[in-house]
DNA sequence: AGAATGCCAGAATGATCATTCTGTTTTAGC
DNA sequence: GCTAAAACAGAATGATCATTCTGGCATTCT
């Protein structure tokens, strides 16, 4: 006994994701988002709450769906060395698009000033070690890399490297820089026997 | 012939990049600057003309003091392995502060939408890698490193160390999360002879 | 001393935003 | 068809900001 809403909340969540992904928390207005989504103030705010809370659903989002969908492989119960490779493949050829990580510009920008979003981003950055931990351990298993080496350190070392590639995505920098990085931190796991 | 100004400009310079660098651009206000300086905003303005040019004048003020006592050991024309370690040592200590680096915050939330800011971080960025790769040159002619490494590859990935270590420091994240990336990326590079 | 220059404090302006409100429209159940 | 719940479009509100303006004061040159 009421007017159907007109729009899809998960469509508007991954357009407002979007937004918020390019342009910041700050420099994304609810108008922006009206514009891009098409939804009406009041749809907005009535399935979201404020800006904050969509900006908290838009990081969950984020998790859910671009993070599955490219950090997935590595996550896969088998997944070993080559899984990381691909993964680290695509984050170079997605480094095109200049966006970065949204849980590392999260990171940077709103996490020192709101505890819920540190909490996200923290959790992001768990992930994506606990996911290396175990295609590392994997690997070594499998004896694809040194089996004696720290999977610890090393699963923190390619997290940190995959924030390090985020910043200089966004910021611009050079395609062979990036390559490079990838390369060396990849290299310093795999060890390669050849020269 | 006229009154005398009561501040001066590079004490108000490195107190607006205290704040620049823990709150951000957006989120500080010239209002905070006004506060935390004592200076007036008539001074502020006069000086420095805007609060975009005053943010410009902070990243260089932050490269010129901050980033020089930091990184200048690297930078030194005989610097060698030893000085990259000492750095990431001191990086890992700093990194109780939460701040991260100016540059590095910079390039996440305001390089995207300002060509000026991205210069500077791009600048910003192959010093550091000039630095390392200067000082890599150096360790491998000394053999205290494999000479045979590839030096530009190896420069860039400690360049992306750093950016990831500033974000997981800004984020909060657990100190012993950075000793692990920061040990294995110079491992990497160190490849100890010893197991 | 007097005048002019340039500084200071703080008020005023005008813009942008998040959020709320209003008047209207749609739809399901009666 | 009528009613009420709930949705829509867009105006209104109130806050925050960067920037400019105003009125007064200090300094220095004459």
């Amino acid at each position: 006994m009421s007017r159907e809403r007109e729009f899809d909340p998960e469509e508007a969540l991954e357009k407002a994701m979007q937004l918020f992904w390019r342009k910041g928390y700050v420099d994304t207005s609810m108008d922006d988002i009206v514009g891009a989504t098409g939804v009406s103030r009041y749809g907005l705010y009535s399935i979201f709450g404020s800006k904050r809370e969509l900006f908290l659903a838009a990081m969950d989002h984020y998790q859910e769906h671009v993070a599955e969908s490219s950090f997935g492989c590595v996550e896969a119960a088998d997944a070993s060395i080559g899984e990381i490779e691909s993964y680290f493949e695509n984050l170079a050829k997605g480094s095109r698009e200049k966006l970065g990580c949204l849980m590392c510009n999260a990171a940077t920008e709103v996490a020192p000033k709101d505890e819920e979003v540190k909490r996200k981003v923290e959790l992001a950055m768990s992930r994506i070690a606990s996911g290396f931990y175990k295609a590392l351990c994997n690997a070594g298993e499998k004896r694809e890399i040194d089996p004696d080496l720290d999977m610890e350190k090393a699963c923190d070392f390619l997290t940190c490297t995959v924030l390090g590639v985020s910043v200089m995505a966004r910021s611009g920098a050079a395609r062979s820089m990036i390559e490079n990085a990838i390369a060396m931190a990849l290299d310093s796991i795999v060890q390669k026997q050849s020269t």
